[in-house]
DNA sequence: TGATTTTTGTCGGAAAAGCAACAAAGAGGC
DNA sequence: GCCTCTTTGTTGCTTTTCCGACAAAAATCA
């Protein structure tokens, strides 16, 4: 219930259809403009969907991107198995890597640079890393509380990222996520794989 | 309202978007198993539409057999604007090529035959070929009825079409129209743009 | 700036789709 | 033959979506 996807249970076809629909128009938009200039019309219009029914399903526009950055970066930890496995090093680095890749597609496919639009992606992708890891390290029993470790692993990886993501030449995201593993890692305190020092 | 699209000038855009899903498992099923062994059961499963919907649009299976194929082929009607043009000798081949390929098409995508389908090919490619033909014919005023006129043609154009179809070593579609084109146009009685002999 | 046009968010009522259940017809299996 | 199991149409009732209209906020332009 947690990270295992929640998802849809046995939701009404009709809504899981037209949220679909809303949620793919609106990517498409993002590929053709940039968020700001896109009204809710328009979503509604290319999704060939009542305006009264948008409304039905999401507060806003900003609640539609929440959303849509919610189910994409889900969908790259599922694709990774990410979210039905145990920690381990292996799997941190996986995580750190999947964020790496998540951050710099969302930078280019935004055209102008947008506060609330990066502001939606820290919150969204950091609760993400959140949950994860707190699932994890609830599943291996570490010393300090697994709300706050993983609360500050999710905030340093996001910040991290976000650096390297900025950097005009950076390493590779494969590379830059074993340099900054061990620094993750000691966040977190605990017993490793690697010699406790 | 004959010929040109009298389509969904304003339909309920949930209509439109069943009737959409509905044809498209429909076309999906008939790629992987014969129609006959295809069930309303299947059709609205993969369509991920209610069966007392499907019942709401179509009578049964036949009819939605029916509908796809008169819509397929007023695709390729369209594709080629033989919908919105007038008469000619080089329209009237478009035509015939058109139906050519269309014929063998559907017997392509056919295992194995099935005589209820092809019947239901039949009768509804005619049924346009005749439409198209009247409207066409209504347009330059030829001397016998277009009616009639456009009856001879539908069937005889169909008739040796299928024959066409039906030979080992047949010509091309476009050799084997300009072939038959003359003993059509005979039917129509027309003056053409060819000697009247 | 002020005036005009879009866009927004919400409402009540109509139309369509979903669901579960049903009897009846069909298809296979033995 | 008989006996399952599946599929078929159909029916009340519920939920969702559509539609048009509305006032208010926001954007655009002169």
């Amino acid at each position: 219930m947690l990270v295992t996807a929640p998802q849809q249970e046995k939701l009404d076809p009709r809504v899981k259809r037209t949220r679909n629909l809303i949620q793919q128009a609106f990517l498409e938009l993002l590929t053709e403009k940039d968020f700001h200039s896109i009204s809710v019309q328009d979503i509604t219009e290319r999704a060939e969907v009542n305006r009264a029914t948008f409304y039905a399903h999401f507060a806003d526009k900003f609640a539609l991107l929440d959303e849509s950055i919610r189910l994409s970066f889900r969908q790259e930890l599922e694709t990774r198995t990410l979210n039905t496995c145990r920690f381990s090093e292996t799997n941190l680095h996986a995580l750190i890597v999947t964020v790496c890749e998540f951050v710099a597609q969302s930078q280019i496919n935004r055209k102008t640079s947008e506060d609330q639009f990066e502001s939606l992606v820290e919150t969204q992708v950091k609760k993400q890393i959140q949950e994860l890891m707190q699932f994890w390290l609830e599943k291996i029993g570490s010393e300090i509380d697994p709300g706050m470790a993983a609360t500050a692993a999710s905030w340093s990886i996001y910040g991290l990222v976000l650096q390297w993501s900025r950097e005009k030449n950076h390493p590779t995201a494969e590379d830059y996520a074993w340099q900054i593993l061990p620094l993750i890692a000691a966040n977190l305190r605990l017993r490793q794989e690697t010699a406790p020092a």
